[in-house]
DNA sequence: CCCTGAATTAATCAAACGTTTAATAAATAA
DNA sequence: TTATTTATTAAACGTTTGATTAATTCAGGG
């Protein structure tokens, strides 16, 4: 009888992650506004109340989804970043394939609610609104900074302007293939496989390597330009 | 008595583009489970039964906001694409130019609603729900298929997949520019100003074509390892 | 065993939700 | 003018929302 026991190894795992998952799922799925408390007790199979219980509120439920994963991602980002400068000044390659993967992998990551995380993180990570720049200031805009000197020793040529710019594009590219919408195998007419991690991995540092490369050129350029007149 | 006058403007358009215009900035700003009906009747100066006697319902409601903005870029964007090919083959710049800049001078928009869309666009771009999906689908495929089929035309070497790949990565960065959320002016220290369009767009521009560039160099040597096996 | 604190439950609250209705006002056609 | 469509209104519909309460179950230590 194996269908009760995956039911019953659900119901192991405490209450507190039941409703962490379902939230996540939910968030994701409909967004802050659309998802419900009632709905996401009943997919985590617990009493409403558990839920004001634990978290308190719908807002600081929303925070405890993002602080779990976040938690998870800045924790795998720090380590490769950590053992990338012990030595020789790492490739631009090396770096950025250190900063996206964890991300990208978080996002394939089949069973857990990786994928259902990526798609609220791609979600909050582009709006404007307080609880979304609460959510991104608190809780990656460390790792951001981090990342950001990371490029600038690795390409001096770089200005901070630059840097932060080419972070920010390599990162938006990063989480467009992690929220899986089906639309890139739609518009491929099926050649496109955004579940195969590797070459998704392969195909993102590429692009964005090249993409802060040539935000270098460019900077040196419009100095050359400012420099003849 | 000029607040007068522009209240008296505001009242001028007919109440549909009244809904619409409220309820663009609603639905970008709470999301569509968040946005209510009656705030946007409230923030429009209109009965609430209106929305409903002009799009039936919320769904419907969505879908009139999406459709105005699209129409808007897509005609821009089929004009360039248009007056590109008349003459010689165009640079890739000039290709992925034209593509890109209606999208982001949209969200550059100032006074018309084309920030709030713009932040609309991003967050339903990256969602798979079937809303979101079925404006994608309707509104932006079609625009899609046409300038991935041009960046084959300018760059014979790249296959199918990666021109997808590319003008998803492009596209992708394109829009994280237009939802202006202030975290590259925190993360610079204000040395990024994502108010300057056309240091935006040359930057954008100069990212994507690298980008582009590197997947076509990807694909050959994948292609040359696979005949050295 | 009882006690104590944590976990869980069902019931309930006021508020807000999307939607509908019936009546009215304004504009247009005859 | 009258007749007819179009636009607008206030009120209400039933449902769902996030949140709270008080009562109950449960586990572990004394």
């Amino acid at each position: 009888m194996p269908q009760a026991q995956t039911a019953q190894q659900g119901k192991q795992k405490d209450s507190r992650t039941a409703i962490l998952d379902a939230a996540e799922q939910a968030f994701a799925e409909y967004g802050f506004g659309g998802a419900s408390i009632r709905a996401i007790a009943r997919e985590a199979d617990v009493n409403q109340a558990m839920i004001h219980y634990y978290y308190q509120n719908k807002d600081q439920l929303f925070t405890a989804v993002v602080a779990r994963r976040s938690g998870e991602i800045n924790e795998r980002r720090n380590r490769a970043l950590d053992s990338l400068f012990d030595g020789a000044t790492p490739t631009l390659e090396m770096l950025v394939e250190a900063i996206l993967r964890p991300t990208i992998e978080l996002g394939h990551d089949k069973g857990r609610g990786g994928a259902a995380y990526a798609r609220l993180i791609v979600t909050f990570n582009n709006s404007a609104d307080e609880r979304s720049q609460n959510a991104a200031k608190d809780h990656y805009d460390p790792i951001a900074r981090r990342s950001i000197d990371a490029i600038m020793k690795v390409m001096p040529e770089l200005g901070k302007a630059e840097a932060v710019r080419g972070y920010l594009f390599a990162i938006s590219v990063a989480l467009s293939v992690m929220a899986k919408t089906g639309r890139a195998a739609r518009l491929s007419d099926g050649l496109c496989d955004d579940s195969d991690t590797e070459e998704t991995v392969t195909s993102v540092v590429a692009f964005a390597c090249a993409g802060i490369r040539a935000l270098a050129n460019n900077k040196q350029k419009e100095a050359g330009q400012a420099g003849e007149k």
